[in-house]
DNA sequence: CGGCCCGTTGATAAAACTCAAACGACGTGG
DNA sequence: CCACGTCGTTTGAGTTTTATCAACGGGCCG
């Protein structure tokens, strides 16, 4: 797929995934540029935010991986979302927001101040849209929660992540880092890690994937995508912008 | 449409929870009955909302239940949250946004056009308070979905209704009228018919609950809330607004 | 070397699904 | 006013999917 380049080739993934959702121009460009260049980097497991807390300001994800996550008190954990570099964490438009999940780094993760929107329409533009990304996303996973099997759930989350990722311009040749265990996809996808693991088993004697040492290739996204019966979203008729 | 007491003890439902989730004054309120006054009714079963179709303008639930769905191709059915009096359809702050689900009405629903905030900080406010319950009870469901098993989900669900019921002032006596058939709370908890039938009836059988001709009791609420580890949800630090 | 984390495997149990049928309530048309 | 069809609930029997418990192995790091 061909798509508008007004920046460069090779951006910061954040910027290049932000500057997919609106056409940003040099000047709003340079707004995050200013913006990641002090970021800060925490370590794996630490907590960006915690449910019920109040909500410090909005970032952006630089680099790393992040999730969302609720707690239960009998010590089970569900993940609600996967934060990718360009993606936005704790954006609101009310007074004084509390935080309404965990997010807790998966990786090492660099995140910033989110760049400001007042001087700069297309990037508000960007975030409303990465908002509407971010329930669509949402909403699948509940169907896919909800309705699918332990094999689907998986491929059709690897499918979102290879998705996903590529706006950032993470993919390369249907391959990505994927910095996850398999007990964190069963947290994510409500299974266990024992099925997940012989799932996975089935999907790479299927064909479906190879996943060795942090790096996840699907070789037929397409083909994988049709199996488990998956649409890309779409969230804007506007003609830029997924 | 004109009641006596516009912010006395027996408004509108549609207008009791949004005067909850800010303080409203009467110039507010009046802009939220001139809304509802001239309301249309849509049949059961007919489409508020087609997935991936534009959005029209934002809307207003009045009297009713509708759902939002999403529709597999294979006739699989995912319910993502139920729409009650006083909850918004379609609020966004994107250019030409897409429905991200079809909304299809589950009873005989009166919506109106979304009252305009342009004019009312307050009622903007009650907005932002309310799109962020909406994300709010989207993480509560798929933590439902995920790591809760029938019963558990059944009861938390009901919690919730109960709840969300109750701001619109649609409870009495920790009763209210619940339109739905076993089959579309299946839909919405990823289960069988079947089998929420047979949990419902321990449940039954366990005095959690009485279900009766369309109307729902939950004899003792917080019990319930306390057996299922359910916790009410908060949004907003600020004092008023759930 | 030792420990820990993660992935893997096996055996067994529990939860939920499927298929099929019957029943009651309700509304409609004859 | 009754027969009939539809829709939702209920029940039973048998199956599938997923969870649980336990143990082992490889790789990596201190």
């Amino acid at each position: 797929m061909s798509w508008p380049k007004p920046l460069g080739n090779l951006p910061q993934p954040a910027l290049r995934r932000l500057a997919r959702l609106a056409p940003l121009r040099p000047a709003d460009a340079a707004l995050v540029e200013a913006a990641v260049a002090d970021g800060r980097t925490l370590r794996t497991r630490s907590e960006l935010a915690s449910e019920g807390q109040e909500i410090a300001e909005p970032r952006l994800v630089v680099s790393g991986w992040a999730a969302r996550a609720r707690l239960l008190a009998d010590g089970r954990r569900q993940f609600l979302s996967f934060l990718l570099p360009g993606d936005l964490i704790g954006l609101s438009r009310q007074p004084r927001p509390l935080a309404a999940s965990t997010v807790v780094a998966l990786t090492d993760v660099t995140v910033c101040a989110a760049p400001p929107t007042h001087a700069s329409p297309l990037l508000a533009e960007a975030y409303a849209v990465s908002q509407a990304m971010d329930e669509a996303y949402l909403l699948d996973h509940i169907t896919r929660l909800g309705r699918l099997n332990a094999q689907e759930r998986i491929s059709d989350l690897l499918l979102e992540l290879h998705e996903r990722l590529d706006l950032a311009g993470l993919v390369a040749h249907d391959g990505f880092e994927l910095p996850l265990t398999q007990e964190t996809l069963a947290d994510a996808l409500g299974l266990t890690s024992v099925h997940v693991n012989r799932m996975v088993q089935l999907m790479r004697r299927d064909g479906d994937l190879q996943w060795r040492g942090g790096r996840l290739t699907l070789p037929d996204p397409a083909a994988l995508a049709r199996k488990v019966g998956r649409t890309p979203i779409r969230v804007s008729a506007a003609p830029h912008a997924g």
